[in-house]
DNA sequence: AGTTGACGGTACGGGACCGTACTGTATTCT
DNA sequence: AGAATACAGTACGGTCCCGTACCGTCAACT
């Protein structure tokens, strides 16, 4: 134990988790080996079976520290919540190499019930920003002619996804316009009759 | 060379892909290997080899069978045709094994340039039916607002492929009418103006 | 000074996989 | 009948990977 006592969570083992991302990025599933993490993050496989227990641990930790969740404040408005997604969205997505580790990461949890849940859970654990967003929305009036929440975050969310993971291109100004409008158009958006 | 001369296309060959494909929609990337595959199919290494010259060149095929692509029938109407592209993507998206398989071919296609060439190819070759679609409907000025092929084509499948492929969940009667009604609001479907 | 704990390095057993080679057999074509 | 072909089955060399074990080192703590 360190003599800083407040630096529990443990650097040595998030620097490796970080590794464990590039390799993903890098060169995918096929690429994430225990020896090849050793290697590249310069330590000893000793040192990784130390911190989990195997290789499936490994890959649940880089899951939940590479989920990273869109926080959205609450405005009063859902075309100006909207536009703060976007751009957190936008954000993520355009990482480098965002793509090639979430294409792993989702074929690894469809085929691994285990991994399946851990992901399911991370996904609704404390409910995706844009549900919240919708749920407000819908709670004031804004949006109209859906009220099914899963079907309306899919439906903000499914272009984006799309174009960013199934299609590999960027998401830049234009895009986000149209997707913009377009969404707004489809659920019927006026701003909430009531201040 | 049998016979029957009509039976060109190696029916041996295709029965191998579609076990191929079985494995991966069972097992995934991991599952899908050719000693595994010679023994599911019935079939010695030594007849897998003779039909393709690696593994690689297999996955390739089993890319190129699995692809499906929507036929369309230009009817003069955008909801109409709309409604046919989502009865076949539902026919699609819904089949047993269809998510297992999808996210594996995309994560070997992402992480191998080669096979994403092949990949991109075979999306883009001939044109989506959906893009097809969405050219007349613009042609005939029934949608307006936004006239980027690319961002309506991601905007349409966005939600379908997010909901079936990302989620996991099916495409029932409930949700296929929230998404179009949702799209066509968003495009401001009108039926055409001339006849 | 002595103890403890975390670490790097290395090696190993067991297993899986790829691609090839070889054998024997059944069927087709000449 | 004889040659050629496609096949199943098996075995093999080489490589990689997982998880464990062992050893020596270095820093922190008592």
């Amino acid at each position: 134990m360190t003599v800083g006592g407040a630096a529990e969570p443990d650097p040595g083992g998030e620097a490796i988790l970080d590794t464990a991302i590039r390799l993903l990025a890098d060169g995918g599933l096929s690429a994430f080996t225990i020896d090849r993490l050793a290697s590249t993050a310069r330590v000893s496989k000793t040192s990784i079976y130390r911190r989990w227990p195997d290789k499936k641990a490994v890959f649940r930790a880089v899951l939940s520290r590479w989920g990273h969740r869109a926080e959205v404040v609450d405005v009063g408005d859902f075309a100006t919540e909207l536009d703060q997604w976007y751009a957190d969205r936008r954000d993520t997505y355009n990482r480098e190499g965002f793509r090639e580790v979430a294409t792993s990461l989702l074929e690894h949890s469809v085929h691994d019930p285990e991994i399946g849940r851990a992901m399911d859970a991370d996904r609704r654990s404390g409910w995706t920003a844009m549900r919240q967003i919708l749920r407000r929305a819908l709670d004031r009036g804004e949006i109209t002619g859906v009220d099914d929440v899963d079907h309306l975050e899919q439906f903000f969310l499914g272009p984006i996804y799309c174009r960013a993971v199934l299609e590999g291109q960027e998401l830049d100004d234009a895009t986000i316009a149209n997707f913009r409008r377009l969404s707004l158009a489809a659920v019927g958006y006026q701003k909430a009759p009531r201040a």
